[in-house]
DNA sequence: TATTTTACTTATCAATTGATAACATAAAGT
DNA sequence: ACTTTATGTTATCAATTGATAAGTAAAATA
């Protein structure tokens, strides 16, 4: 198979789960915080814990200003920031109760949508499209 | 299987989508267009031929605003504007040869970062992963 | 122990993007 | 013909995001 018509084919790929998942998320995302803010917390939710310059690093951000919207997550009581006992310069951040309730429930519309759009999916269909992705995320997004 | 979890698992391989094209688009771009630009020259790219409404409502952006950026990447010779024989309010978008060559050339670029990232994949594996797209393409991102 | 590197913060300015009002024109409906 | 709706443009201001310089403190290294 033409490498570069395989190439194609992804960027295609990619370009319809970003067109998709702007389409789930575009009304779901709570007002009291900007699109970048929204990217960050979703990628801490599904962390668990990372630090500044993780966060920095996975969403492009520079540190400064990765800094600066971690600063302000903490404000609004949606992140928890720990000083890592053992390499004190380093700050862990996790989501505070609020903020997880805040992503379950964003969460939760998108999901609804979600559904709707998906439709009725049967048992087998689901493990056909996990293991679908499982392929794409060894192989391809990683 | 729990619905609940299944969504999870498709929001985070949505994830793992994103941060992977961020990680290979980044420094790709052309320094003489926006980050919003390059999307719309992508969307233009893999559609051939669209309205300017469609830009707008595809790319979630106004209709006000996704007119400004077409006009600046037609001031830039990267698109070309051709009013609807049909329905005359209609403008209808396409790359420009300049514009055409443009991706290609961030294509190639981005298409070498994308083989060093996936490695060699044999025949059989390529087949396999187009597969589990058009599984994906076909029961989720649509 | 002195120096360098790493992780992060603060501050500031520029660039990009979002939102909205006002407008023009073509098509469709009555 | 008259009104309404659809498509798109222009202009303007606000909000978000990006880039960079300068600084602090902890850890690693020489």
């Amino acid at each position: 198979m033409d490498k570069n018509q395989f190439f194609q084919i992804v960027m295609n790929f990619i370009g319809n789960v970003h067109a998709s998942t702007h389409f789930l998320t575009k009304d779901a995302r709570s007002n009291k915080i900007t699109p970048q803010q929204h990217s960050i917390l979703e990628y801490v939710f599904f962390s668990k814990a990372v630090t500044t310059s993780q966060v920095a690093d996975c969403l492009n951000i520079s540190l400064p200003n990765a800094s600066r919207e971690l600063k302000k997550l903490f404000k609004l009581d949606l992140i928890v920031k720990e000083s890592d006992a053992k390499d004190r310069r380093k700050t862990t951040i996790s989501l505070s109760e609020p903020g997880q309730n805040l992503m379950l429930r964003t969460f939760e519309r998108i999901q609804k949508d979600f559904w709707k759009q998906a439709g009725e999916l049967s048992e087998d269909e689901m493990k056909s499209i996990i293991s679908s992705m499982v392929v794409l995320d060894k192989k391809v997004f990683f």
